[in-house]
DNA sequence: TTTCTATTTTGATAATTATCTAAGTAGATA
DNA sequence: TATCTACTTAGATAATTATCAAAATAGAAA
C-alpha cells in the first residue's frame, strides 16, 4: 500500500510542487500556501495527504508549522520503475 | 505536460499491473482484460490512458492489438525524483 | 486570561475518474 | 458478402478527489 500512496501523492501538481519548494529547507504552512492561488484550507489538504504518504514530515515551531521532505519512500518507487527495464536501452539504435 | 500524464497514468494499480504485465513480452489487449475482474471495456479504457500517457504502443497483428511497455517515458520521472535527492543519504548514520 | 496568529478540520459542492452495459468498428474467416 | 472475433467507443452512473468558506484548535503574546 505504501507505494500506491506514493504515486498517488505526486500524482497532483500541486503536491509536486510542494515538494519541489521543501527541496532545500524546510518551510512553514504559510510560505508554502503563498506560492498557490488556493486557500490555505486546500493547501492543508495537500500537506495532510502528502503527510499520511510519509513524504514529509512537519515539526512545530512557536505557532509556525514547518514541513521537511523525506525523500527516502521514493526508493521503492525507484526500484518499481527499474524493474520495468529502464535506461532507453531498447533505443541504443541511435 | 509529460510527466504529469505519466505519474497520473501510474498512480492507479491497475494500470501498474498492466505494465508489469507487459514486462517481458507484448500481449493482446483480451488477454490482457483476463488478468483482472474487470470488464474488457474498463481494461480498455485503462489502456488509452497508459497509451495516452507513451507508457505502451498498440500494435495490430490478426485481429488482436497487441500491446508493448515503453518505459523510456521514465527518464523524466526520474529525473525528477533524483532532483528531489535521493538515495537515503541523510539516512547514513546507522 | 483574553486575544491574536498560524494553521487545521469540517461540511458542502464541484470536478474528475473508474466502472458498467450497450452499441459500434476493423479486419479475418466462412 | 455476411458473419464472427477481438476489441473500442459512447453514454450513464458511482466513487473519489479537490476546492472553498466557515468554524475549531494550539500555542504565543498582550
Amino acid at each position: 500500500m505504501a507505494m500506491s500512496d506514493t504515486l498517488k501523492a505526486i500524482s497532483d501538481p500541486v503536491r509536486r510542487k510542494i515538494l519541489n519548494l521543501l527541496k532545500d529547507e524546510s518551510k512553514p504552512a504559510g510560505e508554502i500556501a503563498a506560492q498557490f492561488a488556493l486557500t490555505p484550507a486546500t493547501v492543508s489538504y495537500h500537506l495532510k495527504l502528502l503527510k499520511q504518504a510519509n513524504l514529509i514530515t512537519e515539526r512545530r515551531e512557536k505557532n509556525f508549522i514547518y514541513y521537511d521532505l523525506n525523500a527516502s519512500v521514493f526508493e521503492e518507487v525507484l526500484s518499481w520503475i527499474y524493474s520495468l527495464g529502464i535506461g532507453g536501452e531498447s533505443d541504443d539504435k541511435k
